[in-house]
DNA sequence: GTAGGGTTAGCG
DNA sequence: CGCTAACCCTAC
């Protein structure tokens, strides 16, 4: 699945009026990347391939995955404070009207894995909502990165995970450190969970071991 | 900041 | 209605 995303910069000066607008287009983007992230999920387990063709002016992202940038750490994650950045590599875009228009989205929906969970409204209905909060899946890739991530660093280390894996990623610690805690229940010795996500058995081997590995510390 | 119990969306 | 994965709550 290819989408052309365009996009440029919004605002170069800074003003205290224009703040909250930017703040709402950078959330609206970041909307928008969760509706990607939930379409991807309902049509296939494979990563939507998302091209940016104009990020900010100073062009630091080039056709860029976006989808993966956004979930994995090369993409600027939203700044909690707007102040923070004022250097141009703040989030911020704006989202062409036409963008509504992705007909992908208005096509037939394909079965698969279940979608990702909606708790907030989607920005195709209001333009801007709140929060990607409450909103994604794991892909195959993020849990790659997750368990390389726990081999370097060891369990429970998911401030440092966080900071090297998943720098810029909208995962936090807490939610790495949960992840890692339903990877062990669906993929331990010995479970007969059913898996929503289909990951490379290379990779549930690494799991194991990993699995393995801590309870024989935490004895 | 982390561990671990609790809560809930989304699906069969 | 039950289950799972993602997310929340909070003691420590």
């Amino acid at each position: 699945m290819l989408v052309a995303l365009r996009s440029s910069r919004l605002l170069t000066s800074h003003h205290n009026a224009d703040r909250a607008f930017r703040m709402e287009q950078q959330q609206a983007i970041y909307g928008f990347l969760g509706e990607l992230q939930m379409e991807n999920y309902r049509a296939r387990e494979e990563d939507v391939d998302v091209w940016i063709l104009r990020l900010l002016e100073e062009g630091s992202v080039d056709a860029a995955n976006l989808n993966d940038c956004c979930l994995s750490g090369d993409l600027p994650a939203p700044s909690p404070s707007p102040d923070a950045n004022d250097n141009g590599h703040v989030g911020i875009y704006r989202i062409d009207a036409e963008l509504l228009n992705f007909n992908y989205l208005t096509g037939p929906r394909k079965s698969g894995p279940r979608g990702t969970r909606k708790r907030r409204t989607s920005p195709w209905n209001s333009m801007f909502y709140t929060s990607r909060k409450n909103n994604s899946r794991w892909t195959a890739k993020e849990v790659e990165r997750l368990v390389q991530g726990v081999s370097k660093f060891g369990v429970g280390r998911w401030t440092n995970l966080k900071q090297n894996f998943f720098k810029r990623s909208i995962r936090t610690a807490v939610n790495l450190k949960d992840k890692w805690r339903n990877l062990l229940k669906t993929y331990q010795e010995g479970s007969q969970k059913t898996t929503q996500l289909h990951l490379e058995p290379s990779l549930v081997e690494r799991i194991r071991k990993l699995a393995e590995k801590q309870q024989m510390q935490h004895i």
